[in-house]
Parts: C-alpha cells; structure tokens; sequence
DNA sequence: GTCTATAGGCAGATAGAC
DNA sequence: GTCTATCTGCCTATAGAC
C-alpha cells in the first residue's frame, strides 16, 4: 500500500473528525434545528462540498455521533455485568439507573441535545417519538418486566411505564439544558428517584405483614 | 356604520377562521414545523397574501389556536370552582386533574402538537421548554405547595415535582399521537396515576401508625 | 381585505478543477 | 478528498392592482 494513499485516509479522518467535532459545538450553542450544514463546515474550516463526502445529511452526521457516544459508553462499561435480574424497587438500584442515564446526557449534551429535537421535529405520522422512547428505554423495561415475574405489581404495562420514565428524564434534560436558576440542580436523580419509587405519597412505613 | 363595512369585517373574520380552521387539520396531520405558510394558505382556499393580513407568522396563529383553545376551556369549567387545597395525594383528586390534562390534549390534538413542535424546536439558549413546562403545570404546584405547607414531605422541589409530572404528561402525548398498537391504550390515565401516588413500588399496606 | 406576482434569501446539493 | 462555484428549489414576505 503506497504512503500517499494512506495519508490520504489520514486525512480523510481528519476531516470527518473535524466535522463531528464542529457539529458537537453548534448543536450544544444554537441547537440541532437551528444549525445548518453550512455552518458546520464553516466551524470545522472545511468546504461545503467536503461534507458530503462523509454523511448524506445531517440526520446521518447525528447517527455517526450516536455511534460514537454509544461506543465510548461501551468501552467504560467493558466488563460490567448487566444482569436483567436488578429490582428497581430497590432504591439504590433504582438510583444507579436513573444515575448513569442522567450522568450520561449531560457528559453528552449535544447528542442528547439533538436526539431530542430531532425525535420531535420528525413527521409525527412515523411514530419516531415513540420508538426512540421504546429504544431508548429498553434496560428499563426489562428490569421491569423481571419484576413483574418474580410477581411485582407495577402500575401498568412495563414497556409504557419504562417510556413514561424515559419520557420524563429526556424532557427535563431538555428543559435543564439552560438551567433555570442559572446552576445546574444538584439533586434531580435524588428527586427523580423518590418521585418514580414511591410517587407523591412519599416512602411510608410499611405494614410488618405482606397482605 | 355602513352596511358596506359590517360585510368586510365578517368576511375578515371568515378568513380569519378559516386560516386556522386549515391550520389545525395541517398541523394534526402533517405536524407543526413541516407546516408551510402557504401549505395553510392553499387548504383554507386564501392567498398567501391573505395571511399576513391576520398573522404576522405561524407562531402567532399558534397563539391564537392556544388562546382559542384556552378560551373554550374556561367556558366549559365556568362556574367550576378550583380551590388551591386539593389533595393530590388523593387518588381520586390526583386522576382527576391528570383525565382533565389528558383529555384536554387529545380532544386538542392540533394545538397540543404544535405547542409541543414549538417548545422543542426554539434554540435552547432561549430556555422556552423550561418556561412552557413550568407555565403548563402552574395548578399542579400550587396544590404540591398547598401540601407542603400542611406538612406532607414531597420527593422534592414542588416546583420541579410538578414540572417533572408535566414533562411525563406532554411527551407521552406526544409519543402516542401516532398509537404503536393501533388503537389508544385506555388506561394511560390510570396508570400514570398510580405511578405518581405511588411509583414502581405500588399501593401498600401502611402501618397503622405515622411513625 | 383579498388577490396575483414577484422579490429576496437562504440552504441543500452537485459539477468539475486540482 | 477537497476545494470553488453554482444551480436549484423552497419558502417567507411584500408590492400593487382590484
């Protein structure tokens, strides 16, 4: 294989990465929506045209930084066993969950930034809304639907009561992306936490007896 | 007034009404944002000219849909009393205002749609889904904070609380605008309040004391 | 107030030289 | 692969006749 071939894919990278750099930063100052093609390969100091080289879109540049928030994400979690048998009715465990999917949105704040409006901005008619919350919510449901066979009674169907959760974490990171009181609030997982474990009502003591 | 003058102003408000008329049924199918002007224009059978005569944007005939909408509601509650000091850690108090929500959005299909479309698509900078959220759940955290003044000790922030149960509400709307199963799940409004007065832990047995 | 016609401004996408 | 240049289509918004 020739040098000058090798640099080219270098090269080539180069660009690509540049890209998805560039488009990280737009999407988290001005929003997914709001930011063309152009002022992508503006920010990266690349030419319109090079763009398409590497992605047929938009839509397609955001897959490519999905992969690669997904991979990244992989890699920390390398060697963590994910058993289906976690019970969220265990407040730490609970916790954790809603921790990392917290931890993880916000460490990934364009992506997520951009996931969202991209989920909303879709024709409704495809049903997009409601298979990314599916996807997206797909650990949950599980845990869920464990639950329910060790004989749990949860409030609903665990695929809709998983989107539900998902659906609440994915609008308030939305919502907090501009935190309202100007610092970010410290304690949304612990809210979050009690609020889908005991709901309103509050952690009660409970009767010694299972009846 | 001359005969001449009354004519002009029904025929404005014709317009006027068929413009948004058009729009509802364009948003419902199409969304909000892959709505055109002159997509509104062409179904209510005007010109585009026509249009800006009413609305200087489809932001503000987004407006005028909210307040048509909001006036309608206040219509039907007329006379209906909405103390401050319900209990929504009542199950019957607390399903009621969520059918009312639920029920609201799904009978205003187009408007609740395109509010959605809206809040999401504005840049993020402009912190408008914070705003909106907070705005959409004024009642609940007044009779969170009516509960935290009695003594009840909530997950958190009534504020946040609120606006967390919001958040839940309009984006599984959303999602489900287009049912995944065909039809509409019957007991969204069931399950959703059982999962805020209680969470994933369910109905329990309390003990006998509030020890 | 409503219409027709059009100006004007993007922004997506491609052609062709290097 | 990358660039410059451009074409193309779409949509907002306005001008001017009726």
């Amino acid at each position: 294989m020739p040098q000058g071939s090798v640099s080219r894919k270098v090269r080539a990278a180069q660009t690509r990465a540049a890209l998805l750099d560039a488009a990280r930063g737009l999407f988290s100052e001005r929003g997914y929506l709001n930011t063309k093609i152009t002022d992508i390969t503006a920010a990266a100091g690349r030419s319109t045209g090079s763009f398409y080289e590497h992605f047929a879109g938009k839509e397609e540049l955001l897959q490519a930084l999905l992969a690669e928030m997904e991979g990244a994400i992989d890699t920390r979690m390398r060697g963590l066993e994910h058993p289906r048998d976690h019970d969220l009715t265990d407040r730490e465990q609970l916790r954790d969950h809603l921790d990392v999917a917290w931890t993880v949105m916000r460490q990934n704040r364009p992506v997520a930034l951009a996931l969202f409006q991209a989920m909303v901005a879709d024709d409704p008619g495809t049903g997009r809304a409601w298979r990314d919350l599916r996807e997206q919510t797909s650990t949950i449901r599980e845990h869920l639907e464990y639950l329910v066979e060790r004989g749990h009674r949860l409030p609903g169907d665990p695929e809709f009561v998983a989107a539900s959760m998902g659906a609440m974490l994915v609008t308030l990171n939305y919502a907090l992306l501009t935190p309202p009181g100007g610092e970010d609030a410290p304690d949304v997982v612990d809210t979050l936490t009690d609020l889908l474990l005991y709901g309103l009502t509050g952690p009660a003591p409970r009767a010694a007896d299972g009846t």
